[in-house]
RNA sequence: GGGGGUAUAGCUCAGUCGGUAGAGCAUCGGCCUUUUAAGCCGCUGGUCCUAGGUUCGAAUCCUAGUGCCCCCA
């Protein structure tokens, strides 16, 4: 026990514990046997309006827990304010009122202490709806002091690593991960309307595929084999599609072992869906509809505020290929030389983009988007058609092979989905696995490897087929105005902190 | 990987030119039966991130390191 008391103990803490020690004395101070029977938001719109006659008559009999958030001792009464998961609701305690000494023990509770009260409710005289105590208990007695009450508590590190403590305080803080479940609630609704199948598929693979991105590796003891955390769950749905489900999605993490960021977190979530029978426009139309209906149904409007811009996603979003783009963003460029590798090289080198011997035209084409489009595109807006040179599993265009029927949502200059028509020749896709492969021999990490047995699955048929990406948490930032994605992620990522 | 910012009481923050460490809130003690950041009186509470260095003297200046935040690659 002794050794639990931790480095950081001091006087505040010291005391809690003499107080829990002094309840140890009376029996078990953790009791388990209070039933609460109401929430405060409940109580507030059922007997806000309520007079205090018309509460009397009614005398509403409830019990109410929480944790005790404020506490104002005036003598022989005092107010407290209960935090639950709704809300908060006020209780007063009467010396006079309560059983012989729960007042006196009230007065040794602390703010942050768990407590239930029962009673019955009432008007103070400035309106606020109040349960008058009968009865008082503290349920769960808290060893740690809060942040103080006005000021709260704004320090970055302390709401990232003890998330808790962020929760109790921050209102604004608990409405972001609300907010985060009902856009998920809402995506799953909009797929299930459309006939989707939600699936589970493995997170440890063996064989890493569906996007391009350096994974993490693992190890299975019992099998004595290597396997990688999966970087997307692109294959195995897809491999449903041959199977003949038609309609599939997985609302999953991904791994990738990549930089950390405001806008990359190790792991994150990704929804993917693909859909047979479809292609990649209407994918764009079934995006445009569902963050449409999203917006209404989650914030109440579709105009979505974000980092003191605007975005109406009420709108049709407009859509322009990315060689479009990269001309709209740069005046003076040479439009009869777009897919000129020298040419594209030297924009390049003139950007400080990379380029590497191998690097054909798309790949340059790609480089030169990121660098002077991808900031700019604030307004939501597709970018179609990208290079089947960076599109290994998207399907090429009819008419131009140089190009895959892709797109990417930009949102705030961000990727926030990304769709393509689905590659279902088999041989067509053995051969793009081919090219990545040289690519990962000559060292580049990133590079596809090739799965023989997703085109074996290819060989047995997969139906005309769309599938699109949605980055969960990008979309969260975006609809609860959060500037990091660790705003949005209850535990992000950190450097882990050292208990001596 | 590079650059910038930041780290002081439980929390939020001051700290001047290098000269004994400060405030508000919280805690603790006293008063107070309708408060709303309740009020009044009194007392506590510090590894000034860590390790070196300069100096008679360092929260303050220098060097290195660490965490977090931001920007860039």
């Amino acid at each position: 026990m002794a050794d639990d008391r931790t480095q950081d103990e001091n006087r505040l803490i010291a005391e809690r514990r003499q107080k829990l020690d002094a309840l140890r004395e009376r029996g078990n101070p953790f009791p388990n046997d209070f039933h609460r029977n109401a929430l405060a938001d409940e109580l507030q719109h059922m007997y806000g309006a309520h007079d205090n006659d018309t509460l009397a008559e009614e005398h509403v009999e409830v019990a109410v827990a929480g944790r005790m958030m404020v506490k104002r001792v005036m003598g022989k009464a005092s107010f407290i304010k209960l935090q639950d998961r709704s809300g908060q609701i006020q209780v007063r305690l009467e010396r006079d009122r309560l059983p012989e000494g729960v007042y006196q023990d009230f007065k040794k509770w602390d703010v942050g202490d768990i407590l239930g009260a029962r009673g019955s409710l009432f008007h103070t005289r400035t309106g606020e709806l109040t349960v008058m105590a009968d009865e008082a208990l503290l349920l769960a007695k808290s060893l740690r002091p809060l942040p103080e009450k006005w000021a709260g508590l704004t320090d970055q590190e302390m709401r990232y690593r003890q998330r808790y403590v962020d929760l109790i305080i921050n209102e604004s803080s608990r409405e972001v991960f609300r907010k985060r479940s009902r856009i998920i609630t809402y995506m799953r609704g909009f797929l299930e309307s459309l006939d989707f199948l939600e699936v589970e598929t493995p997170m440890m693979q063996v064989t890493p595929g569906g996007a391009i991105a350096r994974p993490f590796r693992t190890h299975h003891n019992a099998l004595d084999m290597p396997l990688f955390l999966r970087i997307a769950p692109e294959l195995n749905l897809k491999r449903l599609i041959v199977g003949g489900f038609e309609r599939v999605y997985e609302i999953n993490r991904n791994f990738r072992n990549e930089g950390v960021s405001t806008q990359h977190n190790p792991e994150f979530t990704m929804m993917e869906a693909y859909r047979a029978y479809a292609d990649f426009n209407d994918w764009m139309d079934s995006t445009e509809a569902m963050l449409h209906g999203m917006a209404d149904a989650v914030n109440g409007t579709t105009i979505i505020s974000y980092q003191g811009e605007e975005y109406d996603f009420g709108k049709p979003f407009p859509r322009l290929t990315l060689e479009e783009a990269i001309v709209q963003h740069n005046p003076g460029c040479d439009t009869s030389k777009m897919r000129d590798r020298d040419y594209l090289a030297a924009w390049c080198e003139k950007l400080g983009a990379p380029v590497k011997d191998g690097y054909g035209a798309g790949k340059l084409q790609t480089e030169i988007f990121d660098e002077t489009c991808e900031a700019k595109l604030r307004e939501p807006t597709f970018i179609t058609q990208y290079p089947a040179e960076v599109s290994p599993l998207a399907r090429k265009n009819d008419d131009d092979p140089f190009v895959t029927d892709r797109f990417e949502l930009f949102i705030a200059g961000r990727e926030i989905a990304n769709g393509f028509s689905e590659l279902n020749d088999p041989e067509d896709q053995a051969e793009r696995f081919r090219a990545q492969a040289a690519n990962r021999d000559a060292g580049d990490h990133e590079a596809m490897a090739f799965d023989h047995d997703y085109i074996r699955a290819l060989e047995y048929g997969m139906p005309p087929t769309a599938g699109i990406g949605v980055g969960i948490d990008r979309l969260v930032m975006l609809f609860t105005d959060s500037p990091s994605i660790r705003d949005v992620l209850l535990f992000p990522h950190l450097r882990p902190e050292v208990f001596e």
